[in-house]
DNA sequence: ATTATCGCTTGTGTATACACAGAAGTCGAT
DNA sequence: ATCGACTTCTGTGTATACACAAGCGATAAT
């Protein structure tokens, strides 16, 4: 790609990923140029392309910020998330081929044996549900998906803390698995939507915990 | 907005969007700039933003086109749809309000009024379906589905024209509200799916006799 | 005659410079 | 002392200029 303004975005995305610029962020240009040592040319490009993949807000003259989305949007973010992988949970009962129930028993067994190691359980659970995206045979949707993962990343980071969610979430997996074999698209659909929508759960309940004892979230504007 | 760079992404993606601009066009930056009256820098910008929609590819080193998937792509386009507006119609059907369902009735006598009338069962059958993606009370899915519509448009044009198409259409209309009407969530996302999956398949058959009798559509590379 | 190489042209990528809108800080008035 | 208007300053939006890669054509060699 155009090197430069492409290194920037990348660099940017992983470090909003990875919550090392958290929600609200100020990202202003003349700072970023200097930071890369660059121009403001090809910052402003970069900026333009986070915006488009929806990880940053771009204000008309009033500059861009880490998106910030009130907790109504993540939760509606959430309930997309669920329907696009019920859909590739559902192609995949239809479409499934013995390798792909190969390729997705082996991330099972991946997650089980993660399941004492968070970041190790974070990696396999990931392979499983790119496996999903994959298998639905369907590049397009595939892609959505994992736009749609990444950009909801920065709001999932708690999410497999919680103690008992980690075994949950296995047990909700070989269910899906299951239903996927069996080739029961229905039934598969459903539960990979179950599996999804209750993240969006975990999710308002973190952020009623934090809005009881922490009054530091309050600046969520927009 | 940044006017001027605004002012040009709308124009353009309007002219995309009637096929003025049709698939595969190289959109040339110095050509543009001067054809608006302006310097290459909102214009780049202008392209960027239409990259991102999805409307058009922004090669590294080699330019800009009008997006010009292949018809496999297309058709994977089409499913992602089906299974967005599958999700709408669900949600629908679950948080159906009296309001909704009156307005869904509105659209469907408006489409009924306008059989005979191509062009203004179009609009009738845009309203229709915005009302469901809103009807969502969703506002990230309806922002979504929106904009996959407005993608799949190019590929669109030709569908309504087939002859029959129109009344089953309408048929397929009425099902879809009497399920969301019933609060049946399963079969309302059935209906719209089947609804919109037909949309695909009508494009391959287009596509299929177009490759028959008519060669021009080969350079569809890619 | 065919092909390969070189140079030119065209168009994209980046840098720099200027114009202007918003925000913030300062000064004055009440 | 507080509030309001004005000035200043920071940061975005646009224009222009330069650098360089890719495509094209012409020329020359086999």
């Amino acid at each position: 790609m155009g090197s430069v303004a492409d290194d920037i975005s990348e660099k940017l995305e992983s470090e909003i990923v990875e919550g090392i610029l958290p929600p609200g962020t100020r990202l202003e240009e003349p700072a970023l140029a200097e930071r890369f040592g660059v121009s403001r040319t090809p910052v402003r490009e970069a900026l333009q392309r986070l915006a488009a993949s929806g990880l940053v807000e771009l204000k008309p003259r009033r500059g861009t910020q880490v998106l910030n989305p009130s907790t109504v949007r993540i939760v509606e973010m959430f309930e997309v998330m669920a329907e696009l992988e019920a859909a590739c949970a559902r192609l995949c009962a239809r479409r499934a081929t013995p390798e792909l129930i190969a390729e997705l028993h082996g991330w099972l067994r991946k997650c089980e044996s993660a399941v004492h190691d968070v970041s190790a359980y974070y990696a396999a659970n990931r392979g499983f549900h790119s496996a999903i995206y994959a298998g639905s045979g369907n590049s397009f949707l595939t892609e959505q998906a994992e736009l749609l993962h990444l950009r909801l990343t920065p709001f999932r980071r708690q999410q497999l803390r919680v103690p008992r969610r980690l075994r949950q979430s296995l047990a909700e997996h070989a269910m899906i698995v299951a239903a996927i074999e069996a080739g029961d698209d229905a039934a598969a659909a459903m539960a990979q939507r179950a599996h999804i929508l209750i993240q969006g759960e975990r999710f308002t309940d973190f952020m009623a915990q934090l809005s009881r004892g922490d009054a530091k979230l309050q600046p969520r504007s927009k």
